[in-house]
DNA sequence: AGCACGCCGACT
DNA sequence: GTCGGCGTGCTC
C-alpha cells in the first residue's frame, strides 16, 4: 500500500501541515502532482509533496485520492525543496508557497471553478429575527460596502450568521472573473561589440558562484548579460534573468526576443492569463531556454540552469512586500546552489547588503567603472532651494533649472525632470483650521488630481470629491501641499507653451499600450520634456537627453526607515544616469532643502565607495541591518479592540524571549503602525532588532509566540522596506 | 476555508 | 418542547 502526504490548497492556518490519503492501486500518482482529494465533507485540490509505504495515522481514517487533476507533476523536485526551504526559513504556509510556483489559471481556471466567492445583498429591507444580531451586523455591514469577499464576511461574522442569511436567500453568492493582455514588438537585432571592459567582465564571470556586477550607468550590463546568457545556451544550459517590473519595458522585450527569438518566455504583468499560463507551459516543458521576467519569474519550472541574473539588484521590488514576504536574492541563492551554476547581481549602485558581502568574500565583485561610449557622468548640480526662497523664488523650478530648460529648449534638445509623486499636489490642507482630507478607511492623506479633479487614495483607490469650502470650518482658503508630477507638467506648461511636455506615472500608464505610447512620442519630440516618478529612472535610452532635473530629492530621504539615504543615493544615481547618453556631457540640477547631507555629496561625485564606506559604518555604530536583523509583526482587524488586546499578549511572550537571549536584543518595542488603519483595518506593530548570532533560534522563539487562532491577521517581516 | 455538531435562549 | 442562532472543533 502507498501513502500520499498532500497539502490542502486552502490559505488557511489550520490547514497548514500535510494529511495522508491512500493511493488507489489503479491511479498512478507521482511526485508533485496536484489530486483531488476527499477532506471533510468536501472534494479539494491539493499537493503531494511526499509518498511513502506506511503511515503512523490511523489507518482506518485514511481516505483515497480520488483522482489526478493535471496527469503530471506540476511541481518539480526543485521546487519541492523549496518549498521546504521557504517553510522553514520564512514562516509561510505551505499552500501559499506552492502557489507562487503555479501561474494563477491553473489553479482558477477551466479545470475548476474555484474563483473567488463574493456576496452582496439581495434586497434592502430585511427583518430578521430579534435575537440575529450577527446577522443584522452583516446585513448593516453589506448595507454600507456593498459586495465583500465570503471569506471576509465569514471570518469576522462567523461563517455560520453569513450561510443562514444565504440559505434564506437574504444574501446572494457570486463569482468573480478575468482579463485580457499585450505582446511584443519586433525590431531588428542590434548585437554590439563588447568592449575590452565588457569582454573582462564576461571572462570573469565563470565560476559557478555569486558575483556583483558593479558597473556605473551606460556601462553596458545588459550586453553583459546577454553573452552570459547566451554562453549557457551554448554550454546546453538554460538562463533566468531578473528585471524590476518597472525596467521591463517593450523595448527590453523586444531586444530580448529578437537576440533569443523563440527560446525566450517572457514573464510580466501585461501578460493575460492565457498567455501567462502559455508561457509557463513553454517554460515547464523545456521550449524556452531563456526565462526573462520581473520578481516572481524566480519561481519559474525551468530546469538545467547554468545562470540566474538579478539586474538592478538593489531595487526593492525584489522583496515581495505582501502576502507571502519572500527576497528573491535568497530565492536565487537557493537555486543557484541546487543548480549548482552562475549567479550575477548587477547594479550601478548595489544595496549596502549586497556589496558588504562582496568586501566580506562572500560574493565577487565585479567592477565596470566606465560607460561604453566613453563619456563622463552627467555634471550633478545642487541647488538649494532654501537659498532660492531666500531670494525670492517660492516657485517649483529653481532660477538654475529654469535656465537649464530654457538652453534645451533653445538647442532642441530633451530633457527629463523627475518627481517622486504622482497626482497634482500631496494633499489639500485648509489655510484656516489646518484640516486635511483623509481617506475614511485608511489613516492617510488623499492626493489630489487635477486632471480628474478628485481626490484619491493612494492606498485603497477610493476617490472622494475636490475640497472647494473646508468641512471642519468652512473656509474657502484651500492650499495644494507638496507638489506632484501633475502639477510640474502644468507649471512647466505655463513657462514653456509650445515644447511638448509628456508625463509618465502610474496614472499615465495604467491603460495598454500607454507605457510605449508615451515613450515613442517623446522620443520624436525635439525640444521635449518628460515628466515622470520612479518609472522614468532607469533603462531608457534617449541620445538626446542632456538634462535631468530632480524637483524633491529630499521626498525619499525623510522615511523613518534606515533605508531612506541609501535609497536616495541609488534614485539619484540612477535617474541622472539618463542625461548625456551620446555625444554631449549631460548635466543634473538637484534641489533641495538639505544640500549639506552627505548623501549629495557622494551622490555629486558619483563615490559609490565612499557613500558606501560612511553608510555601512553609520549602520554598523547604530546597530542596523546588515549588521542586525529588523524583525516587524504586524497584526491588523477591523475592531482596533481587537487587534490591541492580541498584540499586547503577543508582545508580553515576546518579552520572555528577549528575557532570555538578554545579551542579542538590541530594541524591543509595540506601537501603533504609523498608517494606523489601511483598508478599514486598524494596524499595530512589534518591532524587535536583534544580533544575528543567534538570528535563526530567536526568529524561531518569536514565531512560537503567535497565537495560531488569533483573529488579527498576522504579518512577520524581517527587515522590512518600511515601517508604515 | 468551510462544514457539522451541539449548546442555549426565544417562542408556538 | 422545538426552532434557529452562533461558537467551536475538525478535516487524512
Amino acid at each position: 500500500m502507498k501513502f500520499a502526504n498532500v497539502i490542502i490548497d486552502q490559505d488557511a492556518k489550520a490547514l497548514d501541515r500535510e494529511f495522508v490519503y491512500k493511493i488507489p492501486d489503479d491511479l498512478d500518482v507521482t511526485l508533485g502532482e496536484r489530486v483531488l482529494v476527499p477532506f471533510g465533507a468536501r472534494v479539494l485540490e491539493g499537493f503531494v509533496v511526499d509518498i511513502t509505504d506506511e503511515t503512523d495515522y490511523d489507518i482506518s481514517k485514511v481516505k483515497p485520492i480520488i483522482r489526478t487533476v493535471d496527469g503530471f507533476a506540476v511541481i518539480k523536485k526543485e521546487m519541492l525543496a523549496l518549498m521546504h526551504y521557504m517553510a522553514d526559513n520564512l514562516h509561510l504556509k505551505l499552500a501559499s508557497i506552492l502557489r507562487l510556483f503555479l501561474p494563477s489559471e491553473m489553479r482558477t481556471g477551466k479545470v475548476k471553478e474555484l474563483k473567488v466567492r463574493f456576496v452582496r445583498l439581495k434586497n434592502e429591507d430585511i427583518t430578521l429575527p430579534k435575537n440575529a444580531r450577527k446577522q443584522a451586523e452583516i446585513i448593516e455591514f453589506l448595507k454600507e460596502k456593498k459586495v465583500e469577499k465570503f471569506s471576509e464576511i465569514s471570518s469576522n461574522f462567523g461563517y455560520a450568521p453569513l450561510s443562514a442569511l444565504v440559505k434564506k436567500g437574504d444574501v446572494e453568492v457570486f463569482f468573480e472573473e478575468k482579463k485580457r493582455a499585450v505582446d511584443y514588438d519586433k525590431i531588428a537585432l542590434k548585437k554590439r561589440e563588447l568592449t575590452p571592459l565588457q569582454q573582462r567582465a564576461v571572462d570573469t564571470i565563470c565560476e559557478n558562484k555569486t558575483y556583483l556586477l558593479h558597473g556605473v550607468t551606460g556601462s553596458g550590463k545588459t550586453e553583459v548579460y546577454m553573452n552570459l546568457i547566451e554562453r549557457a545556451l551554448n554550454n546546453g544550459k538554460t538562463a533566468l534573468m531578473l528585471v524590476p517590473e518597472i525596467s521591463l519595458t517593450p523595448q527590453v522585450l523586444a531586444n530580448f526576443k529578437a537576440r533569443f527569438g523563440e527560446e525566450v518566455a517572457l514573464i510580466h504583468s501585461g501578460l493575460s492569463a492565457g498567455e501567462r499560463f502559455d508561457e509557463w507551459r513553454r517554460i515547464f516543458f523545456g521550449e524556452a531556454r531563456v526565462v526573462v521576467g520581473a520578481r516572481s519569474a524566480i519561481f519559474s519550472p525551468i530546469e538545467n540552469l547554468g545562470i540566474i541574473i538579478i539586474d538592478e539588484e538593489h531595487e526593492q521590488s525584489y522583496i515581495s512586500e505582501s502576502n507571502p514576504r519572500y527576497d528573491t536574492h535568497e530565492i536565487a541563492e537557493f537555486r543557484k546552489k541546487y543548480n549548482d551554476c552562475i549567479l550575477v547581481l548587477g547594479s550601478a549602485t548595489p544595496s549596502i547588503d549586497s556589496y558588504l558581502k562582496a568586501l566580506e568574500g562572500e560574493y565577487q565583485l565585479v567592477e565596470m567603472p566606465v560607460r561604453v561610449n566613453g563619456m563622463e557622468m552627467p555634471k550633478i548640480v545642487i541647488v538649494d532651494m532654501l537659498n532660492e526662497l531666500r531670494h525670492g523664488n517660492s516657485e517649483i523650478f529653481s532660477i538654475p533649472l529654469m535656465a537649464e530648460l530654457g538652453n534645451v529648449v533653445e538647442k532642441k534638445k530633451q530633457a527629463m525632470i523627475f518627481i517622486n509623486r504622482r497626482g497634482f499636489s500631496s494633499f489639500q490642507r485648509c489655510r484656516e483650521c489646518g484640516y486635511v482630507a483623509k481617506c475614511k478607511d485608511c489613516d492617510v492623506s488623499l492626493v489630489y488630481h487635477r486632471y480628474e479633479n478628485k481626490l484619491k487614495c493612494h492606498y485603497c483607490g477610493k476617490r472622494y470629491r475636490a475640497l472647494d469650502i473646508c468641512p471642519s470650518c468652512g473656509s474657502h482658503n484651500i492650499k495644494q501641499g507638496a507638489i506632484g508630477t501633475e502639477r510640474v507638467v502644468e507649471e512647466l506648461k505655463k513657462y514653456f507653451p509650445d515644447v511638448p511636455i509628456f508625463r509618465m506615472d502610474n496614472d499615465t500608464t495604467s491603460t495598454k499600450g500607454a507605457h510605449r505610447s508615451i515613450l515613442s512620442q517623446f522620443r520624436e519630440a525635439k525640444p521635449g520634456i518628460l515628466v515622470g516618478t520612479q518609472m522614468i529612472a532607469k533603462g531608457h535610452d534617449f541620445e538626446d537627453v542632456i538634462l535631468v532635473g530632480i524637483i524633491d530629492a529630499d521626498q525619499s530621504l525623510y522615511q523613518a526607515d534606515y533605508r531612506s539615504i541609501e535609497r536616495t543615493f541609488q534614485l539619484i544615481t540612477q535617474v541622472s544616469g539618463r542625461a548625456g547618453r551620446s555625444k554631449e556631457q549631460g548635466k543634473v540640477i538637484l534641489q533641495t532643502y538639505s544640500p549639506r547631507h552627505y548623501v549629495y555629496r557622494y551622490a555629486q561625485n558619483y563615490d559609490f565607495k565612499g557613500f558606501f564606506k560612511k553608510e555601512a559604518n553609520l549602520r554598523k555604530v547604530t546597530n542596523f541591518p546588515p549588521y542586525t536583523k529588523v524583525l516587524r509583526i504586524l497584526f491588523s482587524h477591523e475592531d482596533e479592540n481587537i487587534v490591541a488586546k492580541e498584540i499586547k499578549v503577543c508582545y508580553n511572550k515576546v518579552q520572555e524571549v528577549k528575557e532570555k537571549f538578554k545579551d542579542d536584543f538590541i530594541y524591543l518595542d509595540v506601537m501603533k503602525s504609523p498608517l494606523n488603519r489601511i483598508k478599514t483595518k486598524y494596524r499595530y506593530q512589534i518591532l524587535t532588532r536583534f544580533k544575528l548570532g543567534k538570528a535563526k533560534e530567536i526568529e524561531d522563539e518569536i514565531y512560537k509566540c503567535i497565537d495560531e487562532k488569533a483573529k488579527s491577521s498576522i504579518f512577520f517581516e524581517i527587515n522590512p522596506q518600511n515601517l508604515s
